[in-house]
DNA sequence: TATTGTTATACTCTATAACTATA
DNA sequence: TATAGTTATAGAGTATAACAATA
């Protein structure tokens, strides 16, 4: 039952949805299983986020940081402060120029991250399990590739 | 430069994002993409949704519409109000159960669809152009099996 | 005067509750 | 009384504006 007419190319990419459609759709259900996992560590999306951005070598201000993942800087302070309590991460004025914060994961933060993580990897794995290894690498490589490129590449305003 | 062990497997998956984050990166940046022709046709994207979503054939009763594409059945009254102004779909009482509307597209309803459809086609197309044939297939097949999982499968409640 | 971080405010999107008209 | 559709209200998430500390 063709719904309507495809003016494109082969046969194997006729009456499919629009590619947003698709990846929107799978953005929020790969989502909505990393939650539960997060959860389990204590962790909101944004915390895992802003775990992810950070090493044991400080990054300079949280402007920094928050243009890094594309956050707003008040967006993150909440977060920080949390992960701050929790010791999961430093805070600390550069004694270079007080206004700024240099902030480091602590040994736990790593620890907390690379677990919750692990776990998320773990579901992954299990939704990519039944895939033929050749497509699932195919598959995934060309995700990596579209996922690495500029901004403007992806919305065509090149 | 490794910035920290992966346990999993081969090692071109190896140091790569979570699968979460490329998926919703590229669903933004890919719905970033589609705004501009949608504006240029007078749609948002709520409007596109539904005009996908109906057909010459009636669908009966708001609520199954916003149901289908998972839409509060608030959400998209003022959408319908717009559309049903401009023509571009019918919006009649069910003479069996005057309470229930029977919704379907108008043959203008249709051509602009296909328009915007067209269009954002032809973004998606220049995107992928550059991939090999073979991986782009394999890629878009692999997608399109996730996207149509049902919802458990792919959060791993299963 | 400019900038970092913070707090207070406003805005957008979405869902919930309350209403009407049919049944 | 129950349901489809509508309107009004409230909530979550986010960005914008205003502020204090430091340069």
């Amino acid at each position: 039952m063709i719904r309507r007419e495809v003016t494109e190319e082969a046969s194997s990419e006729a009456e499919r949805p629009d590619l947003a459609a698709m990846m929107v759709r799978l953005g929020r259900a790969l989502t909505a299983a990393e939650l539960p996992v997060l959860r389990a560590h204590g962790l909101s999306m944004w915390a895992y986020v802003v775990l992810l951005a950070l090493d044991e070598v400080p990054v300079r201000s949280q402007s920094a940081l928050a243009e890094a993942i594309h956050a707003d800087k008040t967006r993150i302070i909440g977060v920080l402060d949390d992960l701050q309590e929790r010791g999961l991460i430093r805070r600390s004025p550069d004694p270079s120029d007080r206004r700024v914060r240099l902030l480091s994961l602590t040994p736990e933060g790593r620890r907390l991250r690379d677990e919750a993580q692990a776990g998320i990897r773990q579901r992954e794995a299990r939704l990519l399990d039944h895939l033929p290894p050749a497509e699932r690498a195919t598959f995934l490589q060309v995700l990596r590739d579209l996922h690495d490129r500029p901004w403007q590449d992806l919305t065509g305003e090149a």
